[in-house]
RNA sequence: GGAGAGAUGGCAGAGUGGUCGAUUGCACUGGUCUUGAAAACCAGCGCACCGAGAGGUGCCGGGGGUUCGAAUCCCUCUCUCUCCGCCA
């Protein structure tokens, strides 16, 4: 959420950032500042009771010790009004932080000033293209019929065993799964990205945390008796290590990398982009995580890019970047660069990775804070990115590296794979 | 799953109704001393909110209660540890 003491003094360029994705910006953060000084005005009065309070207190004590009893009494006579209105204080005061609260959480992050207005994924901006598109052999095939047709992945067999968008790999596929998971995960350590493993169910407050919760509630799967949620990417396990911690500055920036399964519910996509693995419920990410001072978290930014941008040229596959426009940018992200490769028989472009800056939007409900250089708290930022997605990854190898004779593996993996070529 | 113990500042660990945001030790920061370091000594050292400031309020796992007053008493929830059972 948008940190409340930014908000008040810099309302009109909050106003200004959020209108970009065409809310009425005016009226969400006048209606938070409404609520805000009616708190703090709240807050004034109820204080000054409690100190009238404590003060009483204190002079009830000392009059029992010196063994006045009658003034004790007379001012323990005094201290039930006050008793009442500090009661009746404290309930408004929890009603109004509560409004505040629910208010507070339905702004989303203030998009940067290098995001593009637009209504939808049509209006992003294309940055890059790299790569030529292959041109492929009479009758190539789309990736779902390769995976069959070389017994790569069986998604009949996941229907069965748990549903549609549940695929089992088996023999190539499954291996060539596994190189990915390691080539992505060197990747990253060799970037000087830590490698952890966390867990894949997490509770509602991680999830609130990174703002799965509560706007993303029906996406994710959930676990009845233990209220858990599966998680939908590895950024939520990783960046909640960070919750409620205080960082020195001198250990900025953290980098973390994750490999971990995502489980999505995908509720209410169905068609041709669901074909195959363009989108699965159950699927496997590498993802990498940042922390960082402010002051550079831009640059950081861009390093996370050309990480991304290095994995994809190393599996020579072409793909293009995309700076997301207003209205495709995720509710907590300030700045979105999008990767797509190309999937040449299927002769569209599949999102592969998003790399993000959150700024201080997750890290201020996180509680996430480093030592600035007056050594006091204050919001650190965050950000990750896919490097990378798996199943859109497998699927463009193989397409792009079918031939006539079986689908040749990228250079960079065969020391992962252990062989260079599927054949029948 | 059964039985018991516990949850206090970065860590260790006191505190069982009043001046306790909390003794003390370690760690950390600054200073004195020293050629330098160590040691010793002195000082500082939590977080949040309100306030221009002075200052104030809240926080001893979470929530609720008793009381003029709660880290301390009561209720409740959560978590951790030990033992037993089960088990990869």
């Amino acid at each position: 959420m948008l940190d409340l003491p930014y908000l008040r003094e810099k309302k009109e360029d909050a106003i200004k950032a959020l209108s970009k994705r065409g809310i009425d910006a005016n009226a969400l953060v006048e209606g938070v500042l409404s609520i805000d000084s009616e708190r703090r005005t709240l807050l004034a009065d109820l204080e000054s009771s409690k100190y009238e309070m404590n003060q009483a207190s204190k002079e009830i004590g000392a009059a029992f010790q010196s063994g006045n009893k009658e003034k004790a009494q007379e001012l323990k006579e005094r201290t039930k009004v006050l008793k009442e209105i500090i009661k009746k204080g404290d309930g408004a005061l929890s009603e109004v932080e509560g409004r505040l609260h629910d208010q507070l959480v339905l702004i989303p992050n203030t998009p940067h000033s290098s995001v593009p207005v637009g209504n939808s994924e049509a209006e992003n901006e294309e940055l890059k293209r790299v790569g030529d598109l292959p041109k492929l052999h009479e009758g190539a095939k789309p990736h779902w019929e390769l995976a069959s047709e070389y017994k790569l992945i069986d998604f009949e067999l996941g229907v069965k065993i748990t549903g549609a968008g549940f695929p089992v790999y088996k023999n190539k596929g499954a291996r060539l799964q596994r190189a990915l998971i390691n080539f992505f995960l060197d990747e990253a350590r060799h970037a000087g990205y830590e490698e952890v493993m966390p867990p894949h169910l997490v509770n509602a407050e991680s999830a609130f945390a990174t703002g799965q919760l509560p706007d993303k509630d029906g996406q994710m799967y959930h676990t009845e008796l233990d209220h858990l949620y599966l998680i939908p990417t590895a950024e939520v396990p990783v960046t909640n290590i960070y919750r409620d911690v205080i960082l020195e500055e001198s250990e900025l920036p953290q980098k973390l990398t994750a490999y971990t399964p995502c489980f999505r519910r995908e509720a209410g996509s169905y068609g041709k982009d669901v074909r195959g693995l363009n989108r699965l419920h159950q699927f496997d990410k590498v993802e990498v995580v940042q922390v960082v001072d402010p002051k550079n978290s831009y640059d950081v930014l861009d390093e996370m890019v050309a990480h991304v941008a290095s994995i994809l040229d190393k599996l020579e596959l072409p793909y293009r970047i995309l700076r997301l426009c207003s209205g495709d940018l995720s509710f907590t992200s300030a700045l979105t660069f999008d990767f797509e490769v190309y999937s040449a028989a299927q002769e569209r472009w599949l999102e592969v990775s998003s790399v993000s800056n959150f700024e201080s939007y997750q890290a201020n409900r996180l509680k996430l804070r480093y030592r600035n250089e007056h050594g006091k708290p204050a919001l650190a930022h965050t950000l990750n990115g896919s490097a990378l997605a798996l199943p859109r990854i497998l699927a463009s190898i193989l397409e792009n590296y079918q031939t006539e004779t079986g689908i040749e593996i990228p250079k960079c993996l065969i020391p992962y794979t252990g062989f260079e070529k599927i054949e029948a």
